[in-house]
DNA sequence: TCATCACTACCTGTAAACCGGTAGTGACGG
DNA sequence: CCGTCACTACCGGTTTACAGGTAGTGATGA
């Protein structure tokens, strides 16, 4: 019986080669394929993929949240998160919406053929990355890690505007309320991820797709 | 005769999708494939590929400074630039240092092919993006628009730390120069990237693969 | 019902960023 | 020989950011 996987990748190029990649495995057939974060769901309920091969920054919804909604909706469908070396800090978000496997890009086609057959079987496969963030979050288990979208809304979109570049007035003016209620909003947002300074809020911002670099 | 290829991308599952793709061509070798930027410079005496598919952001050097050399060392090798949407800024950057094509990976690895035809015809290839990107550049020809590496060394260096989040007393610790020194440089730097605050010197910095976002 | 939390808003400070100017040095090229 | 430029350094001043506190609202969930 032939494993239906769903390629999910904001790069055609990245995608096309994975299909070629893993159409050599005859135990495999690619029954979709799509770059936007926003089709993904669908795509899973008309197609009905056994695994959904995963990045985590795409256009649209992001990975985490359509697996969110993915293992909500069809929990017979496993997610393998595929992930690019600067968002190895989504290991645990990943993992917690309901991920079965994390694997990073800068690993081998092999490793994902393992992930593959791992989650076939109903199995976890994390690569070592992913291993060391797991023991790091379990050992130093302190106040709040670096936890997943603990973030409001208003401090999301405080963020993304601090990250662009708006001072505390711009943003009030932008968002209608006071200067001193964004200054609340950032102190907050810095504490909650733990970073310090508009540069920390940017590198976050521009980790987690929140803004463009442009 | 078969033209050889090196693959230079720091994802190695990405390279290996694409040796994949590419070896369907039967007039297509590759010949080495190298994840670090530092390696590709050797790797091509070594083995003196025809054509380099190079992605901008990698460690160690970045695909923009190797293109440099290698443009420089070995005149015969042609380069085809792979970005990623993120990097697609670096256009006019890649192309000055010497890039034969531009392709980003958000498109079809039939366009992949078409460069690498085109290139080893000795002609320029440059995908939809790219080509706007230059048409933008001959038309609003205004000061600066976003130009290459205008950016002394040392002030490199300040930007790297600013985008780290340190602040001037701290760089200008870390640099044995006086903070008054380490402010100029900001103000130099915010001018000639046209860019404000903190925020904007973070986004370059990252954009253009100075520093990591972790 | 009561605790929690996001969101709102204010206060007082200190530190840092930002803007403008001037100016000396050494290196490099016309 | 002189202009340019990177790098160094200082001055003044204004604006923001940052850290700490308090406090009212409404929604949500135990």
């Amino acid at each position: 019986m032939s494993l239906k996987i769903l390629l999910a990748d904001d790069h055609q190029m990245f995608r096309e080669a994975l299909r070629t990649l893993l159409e050599r495995e005859d135990n495999l057939t690619i029954v979709a394929e799509t770059g936007n974060g926003n089709e993904i769901v669908a795509l899973c309920h008309q197609t009905q993929p056994d695994i959904v091969c995963m990045d985590i920054a795409m256009p649209g919804l992001n990975g985490i949240e359509v697996t969110r909604q993915l293992t909500d909706a069809l929990p017979s469908t496993k997610v393998i998160a595929l992930s690019t070396f600067t968002d190895r800090m989504y290991v645990l978000d990943m993992l917690s919406v309901g991920a079965s496997a994390f694997v990073t890009k800068a690993e081998t086609g092999i490793e994902l053929l393992r992930a593959i057959d791992a989650v076939s079987r109903n199995r976890s496969y994390l690569c070592p990355d992913a291993t060391d963030a797991i023991k790091g979050a379990l050992s130093d288990r302190s106040p709040a890690p670096a936890s997943p979208n603990k973030l409001g809304n208003r401090e999301i979109q405080v963020l993304k505007l601090v990250a662009e570049g708006l001072t505390s007035v711009q943003i009030a003016e932008k968002l209608n309320i006071m200067p001193s209620t964004v200054e609340v909003h950032r102190r907050n947002i810095m504490r909650k991820i733990t970073v310090k300074g508009v540069a920390g809020i940017t590198r976050y911002a521009l980790h987690n797709g929140l803004i463009t670099s442009l």
